[in-house]
RNA sequence: GCUGCUGUAGCUCAGGGGUAGAGCACUUCAUUGGUAAUGAAGAGGCCGACAGUUCAAAUCUGUCCAGCAGCACCA
């Protein structure tokens, strides 16, 4: 006899060999009719698992958090039987569970259409509901090998290749069909429920690497039940609906155009928002003790080979011969013989030129150099995305020279102004991740290891809680990457802390100690924003275009209901300008219901509509964004409002 | 860069081997109207670029370019 526990504390006594389904039935009926799968000491498992003395169990139902993993996995399995079902040659490769949903990989010759998905899911629906069961057997590797080669299942044998000798080699199977497979999975294929959707085709490299196959993979996206399933349909078009690009556009914000790929034309409205993002931050780190400077644009390429970013990145950055090209035979002609400039993808090696200025004492340190810093990236075409991903980008930059000491108490007022203009900026989750050595990277494993705890150490010591990505970091130093939570549950990684002993050295950075000994520096880059592009894209997406007022491009529209009191509007809005509000006046000679939907579309926060009572009474009747109605005020109290709420969160009095 | 899809008016899109279409925006005229569309008229296009097939190409084919969705990359 065996005996289990229950979360509960209860135990239960079985006979040797029981599984998690002769356990659930002799619980009670209802409770087996639920529970899709079983957590042995805490691990998820196949419900049909044979149990051991002592084990801790848990059941999984369908409506479980945990068992949307499940039939998720379970999904991507049905797709497969469906893809290969209705063509039988095509290749199976890998189908994991990802956010949101699963995929999976095929090899196929010819890549699947949109019209296809619809097929496939009918034909998963049909499989869903023939509900064969999921069942696990353990095979020899030899036998395993043979039996996907004979069915031409050439990936499958790469992939039982990489198993480590001696692990389980697992085939669940499902009906006739069968795949190989860590496992678990639900009951049946009939506990996947209905409530899924194919969303997506793409291409996607065999093992994530470039050098391999294209396959063509399918996305799909899985949920316990249809309510959730439009729920989250409802989300995507949500945010499709937010998409930047498309504000952009329609809030002429910016635009992109051939000439300038990746490179943005900030229009009238978008640079109102881009400068008071600049000005903020620049009053942000002056008040946290930053000098501000300015570097070069284009630097000779020797910098960079010092740097070690020529080495590296040279694939990405813009190099400029500093040459006149001749013009004879018409064709423009370069000798190769000149000498190679570059425009500067990154800051780093310039603020340390300006380190090295002069002689540096102890004293000095710590010292925090700030810049505005225009990179350019030659990114791949295909990495390109609006504001997001740029060939030109401002980066709040920033790099502080100190001693090794000195890292722990920089890091601690570092995490400290992030969470200050955070906030103020309306983003209230952060979630940290620490980002270790890379497999190419510079610097020594002792370096690595020193710069490594450093880090960790002195973010342990602010108290903050971080997970850790292996291999995740700059090639010259471990990094924490700072992802902001936004208003509809996305993630985005806008802030750095990086730690760097290498560059100091490369670029022979020193400072004078107390006992008249030269001494390297410790280098800490970082950024808040990550770049003004980026993160101006970021705002956008989250507050769907109606920025708040102190960023909104126009804060007030005056509108006069008939011209009659253009005067009295004009004198309303030349009040505003004085207090530095970007008001303007509406006197075109359109109805007022007119006048509110253009400006409402345009997504300007506040009207004010001014008519013969108005004028008379000395009032406005102000209209708020995403308000119905409006209210009625004298028009110094509609003033005051609204410089209230222009200032800035960091001018804002308590 | 890779795979797939897309490219027609300022915007959103329909059409499709034989004279280029709509709505909105724009211009003009009329309208002075109290909180999300007043009416009428007009103007606007090398149908992404280049080549090929054809009596004839915006339409079919090919190449290229750009955008989009993923992938790879991201100092």
């Amino acid at each position: 006899m065996i005996s289990v526990k229950f979360p509960d504390g209860a135990t239960r006594e079985y006979e040797e060999g029981a599984t998690g389904t002769e356990v659930v039935n002799s619980i009670s009926k209802s409770l087996a009719k639920k529970t899709v799968a079983i957590r042995i000491n805490g691990e998820l498992s196949d419900l049909s698992s044979i149990l051991s003395d002592g084990a801790l169990i848990e059941f999984i139902m369908r409506d479980d958090e945990a068992a949307l993993e499940l039939i998720r996995h379970d999904c991507a399995h049905v797709l497969a039987e469906a893809v290969q079902e209705l063509w039988p040659s095509t290749q199976v490769t890998i189908g994991p569970v990802i956010e949101n949903g699963f995929y999976y990989d095929f090899a196929r010759d010819e890549p699947f259409s949109v019209e296809d998905l619809k097929a496939i899911e009918k034909k998963m629906s049909q499989i869903i509901q023939r509900g064969a069961s999921f069942t696990k057997e353990v095979w020899s590797r030899e036998e395993a090998k043979k039996v996907f080669a004979a069915k031409g299942e050439h990936y499958k044998g790469e992939l039982i290749d990489a198993i480590p000798e001696g692990d389980n080699l697992n085939i669940y199977k499902q009906g006739q069909w069968f795949d190989l497979c860590l496992g678990p999975h639900m009951r049946s294929t009939k506990d996947v429920g209905q409530a899924f959707k194919l969303t997506k085709v793409a291409g996607a490299y065999w093992r994530g690497d470039s050098n391999n196959a294209v396959l063509s993979r399918i996305y799909g996206t899985a949920w316990a039940n249809q309510k959730q399933l439009d729920e989250y349909l409802h989300m995507v078009a949500e945010a499709e609906k937010r998409d930047h690009r498309k504000l952009g556009k329609e809030l002429d914000l910016f635009h992109f155009q051939e000439e300038a790929q990746g490179s943005v034309f900030w229009h009238p409205n978008g640079f109102v928002i881009y400068n008071a993002m600049e000005q903020y931050i620049r009053r942000k780190v002056s008040t946290a003790d930053y000098k501000e400077i300015k570097t070069p644009e284009l630097m000779d390429v020797k910098l960079w080979e010092k740097s070690g970013h020529w080495a590296k990145f040279r694939d990405n950055m813009f190099v400029v011969p500093d040459e006149v090209p001749s013009m004879e035979d018409e064709e423009q002609v370069i000798s190769g013989n000149a000498k190679l400039m570059a425009l500067k993808p990154m800051n780093c090696p310039a603020h340390v030129q300006i380190f090295n200025q002069g002689i540096k004492s102890y004293r000095d340190l710590p010292l925090r150099f700030a810049e505005f810093g225009c990179c350019h990236r030659n990114e791949a075409h295909g990495a390109l995305h609006g504001l997001m991903r740029v060939r030109q980008m401002t980066q709040d930059d920033g790099h502080i020279f100190c001693t090794e000491e000195q890292v722990q108490g920089e890091t601690e007022v570092f995490c400290d102004l992030l969470d200050s203009i955070y906030s103020e900026l309306g983003f209230n989750e952060v979630k940290i991740l620490l980002a270790t050595r890379p497999e190419v990277r510079a610097g020594s494993d002792e370096i690595w290891d020193l710069a490594e705890k450093s880090l960790s150490d002195a973010l342990k010591a602010t108290g903050r809680e971080f997970e850790t990505v292996e291999g995740e970091g700059a090639f010259y130093g471990p990094k924490l990457e700072f992802h902001l939570k936004d208003a509809i549950g996305r993630t985005w990684q806008c802030g750095t802390l990086q730690l760097d002993f290498v560059l100091p050295e490369r670029l022979d950075a020193s400072y004078v100690d107390k006992d008249s000994n030269r001494q390297r520096p410790v280098m800490l880059h970082r950024a808040i924003l990550g770049s003004l592009e980026r993160f101006i894209g970021i705002l956008i997406e989250n507050h769907a275009g109606r920025m708040p007022m102190w960023l909104a491009p126009t804060q007030v529209v005056v509108a006069p209901i008939v011209s009659e009191f253009d005067g009295y509007a004009q004198e309303l809005v030349a009040q505003l300008k004085a207090e530095g509000i970007r008001a303007i006046s509406d006197l075109r000679n359109e109805k007022i219901n007119y006048k509110v939907r253009e400006h409402s579309h345009a997504k300007v926060p506040a009207i004010f509509v001014v008519g013969e009572r108005e004028a008379n009474e000395g009032t406005v009747s102000v209209r708020r964004l995403g308000q119905q109605g409006q209210s009625v005020k004298s028009k110094e109290e509609a003033i005051i409002e609204i410089i209230k709420e222009a200032t800035p969160p960091d001018l804002r009095q308590a």
